[in-house]
DNA sequence: TTTTTAAACTAAAACGATTTAGTATATTAG
DNA sequence: CTAATATACTAAATCGTTTTAGTTTAAAAA
């Protein structure tokens, strides 16, 4: 197989004695508009197919300063929440001719940061990003440059820009009204410590359905990472048998997760005796035994939300779209770990 | 916030009153082969530093002919296994100054074929690669063209190239032992319908051991894209319960946990009466009632290694590195569905 | 017939870097 | 003292596109 050598716009032009400006026309479909002959059209488009030839996108992006490349930047993309997401994510745009970048902030703003800067340097079109707490600024600046952003899952209060999401105070509501009218009385939510917008508020709806039903509140508040799972999990396990509980809510699967291992290797029977509630479903949750009951977000829409609004704002050169927020149905899945209890 | 003017090295050799080739040569650290003096490098250094310039890298590639991104293609991007290596990967190349652009081929030639095409235009400076069966010509054609490529998980027998994998023979043999030392007599195996390397390997294994053992053999092999799950659950269902069977032995995580699901769906408790062995780890397994056995591939080993190759591969000009195949270990986790049965 | 306008194309600059092939001055060798 | 060599830099080409500002010829208007 010998070598093809490149071919380029400047290469067709001499082949066919026309210059780079006319197949530089003809291949960006502006030859009507700029009373290119018809003949001419067909010469070029029939020749360009001929030698099959594909423009150097480099090349391009350095003429027009459109990279044709978006970041998608989650907290963690081997999460199956984020990944699952990811999986739509790049279909869509690769329908469109996009790429992705792909990245993981792990939720630090050093992080976020870094890649941003590292993206800006490379000239990239658009920004899905799950935002670490503290970059609230950054996020700002990409928007005074005029860079289209979308933020999802969390958001800055205060801060317009376009987001998509879900309503997560009012599925944690549902979800907790859930356990009660299950008949669980003695409710404990577990979750990050953290002040960003999704847990805050799925904290926000627990606490108003137990006030609402003069329950007793009790949330555990764990680090994200603190430090050694060992730990994590120590604080669960005295959470769990120490408090006097009944039913136990976990505000995201990564949690849920140590949460199941903690009755695993404890006191594997113990499960039976408490609600379980987690919020983001996972196939898994359908094979456990019990199986959980679960709050699943809708990810293919989210995806598909997300690349439809970043389409149009890549399209606009215009940034007179106002922010928009794009809020999101939430389903309960009603499992047997809430539903047939022998309390 | 006023829009920061855009620095080059045009801008910064007028600024200095100089010309762009001195800057540029400081920059790339060229100044002591190319005898720039010291004040000079210390000027340049300085002012760059001083308006944190940092070079277009559009530009950069167009000239040198690298766009330091590599492609990480594998069969589907939000599957766990997949999703992990994704993510150590991610941190290496990004340590190195190197995007990733990950994609999934769904394991379809043509969609393989669409991706790759796509990436060329994008003059993509290596591929890690987890190939669809039919692409042995396309990757060959990478090759030919002298661009790094890495196949993993699976290979083309024949095709000499780099190759980052397991000894799955070796290693289903193994897992199929342990069956059979726990006293497990009609051992089921239940794999894809495919032809690749990786599954023939895994059932090779699990045919020398049963042999080797005088036992019968049973085997099904499901289609991949079987169309609806359901077809898939029916099948898995009558081989289960019809097929006269102590213990299943499922190729891969996806199939388990369709498994797991026509168990949980049909006889809770008869999962107890059998040996559950599976390919590929997962945090689930740990949890499940019982606990599964499973093959752990060496998932960040893997990552590093096809990133330490795949650095290699990029900084060799001349391409006489012979190709390397590199075979890691993997680890049997034995856990209650093969351990305490009851039968 | 002369002037305008339209049609059909093109030359050359630009995007922002890297690199080859110099030039001018200073130093050393012969 | 001249020739050779080293030092310290630079002009201009190049990568492969896109786009602005033309040019030339033909047709329409005056």
């Amino acid at each position: 197989m010998k070598k093809a050598k490149k071919h380029s716009v400047k290469g067709i032009a001499e082949k066919l004695n026309i210059s780079p400006t006319t197949v530089s026309f003809v291949l960006n479909g502006k030859a009507k508009e700029k009373k290119i002959s018809d003949e001419m059209i067909e010469k070029v488009l029939a020749y360009v197919k001929e030698i099959n030839y594909k423009p150097n996108q480099l090349a391009q992006s350095l003429r027009t300063g459109k990279s044709k490349i978006i970041v998608f930047m989650v907290e963690d993309i081997s999460n199956h929440f984020f990944a699952s997401i990811a999986r739509k994510i790049e279909d869509l745009a690769y329908e469109q001719d996009y790429k992705v970048l792909f990245c993981s902030n792990e939720n630090k703003d050093k992080k976020s940061r870094d890649l941003i800067q590292l993206f800006k340097d490379r000239q990239v079109d658009g920004y899905i990003i799950n935002p670490s707490p503290g970059i609230r600024n950054d996020v700002e600046a990409l928007i005074q440059d005029d860079i289209p952003v979308i933020l999802f899952d969390r958001y800055f209060p205060g801060l317009k820009t376009h987001y998509v999401g879900i309503d997560n105070e009012e599925a944690s509501y549902k979800a907790t009204l859930h356990l009660i009218e299950n008949g669980f009385k003695k409710i404990g939510f577990i979750t990050l410590a953290t002040t960003q917008t999704q847990m805050a508020n799925r904290k926000k709806g627990y606490l108003k359905a137990t006030k609402e039903h003069a329950l007793a509140s009790k949330v555990l508040e764990i680090e994200f990472d603190s430090g050694n799972p060992k730990i994590k999990k120590e604080l669960i396990k005295e959470f769990i048998f120490k408090e006097d509980l009944d039913a136990i809510y976990f505000s995201t699967n990564y949690l849920t997760q140590s949460g199941l291992e903690v009755f695993k290797e404890n006191s594997p029977e113990l499960i039976d005796k408490f609600g379980i509630l987690t919020f983001d479903d996972h196939e898994f949750f359908k094979i456990h035994t019990p199986t959980i009951s679960a709050i699943a977000q809708p990810k293919d829409e989210m995806a598909s939300e997300l690349m439809k609004l970043m389409l149009v704002l890549l399209n606009k050169s215009s940034k007179d779209l106002s922010p928009k927020e794009i809020i999101l149905k939430t389903t309960l899945f009603p499992r047997n770990s809430t539903l047939v209890k022998n309390h």
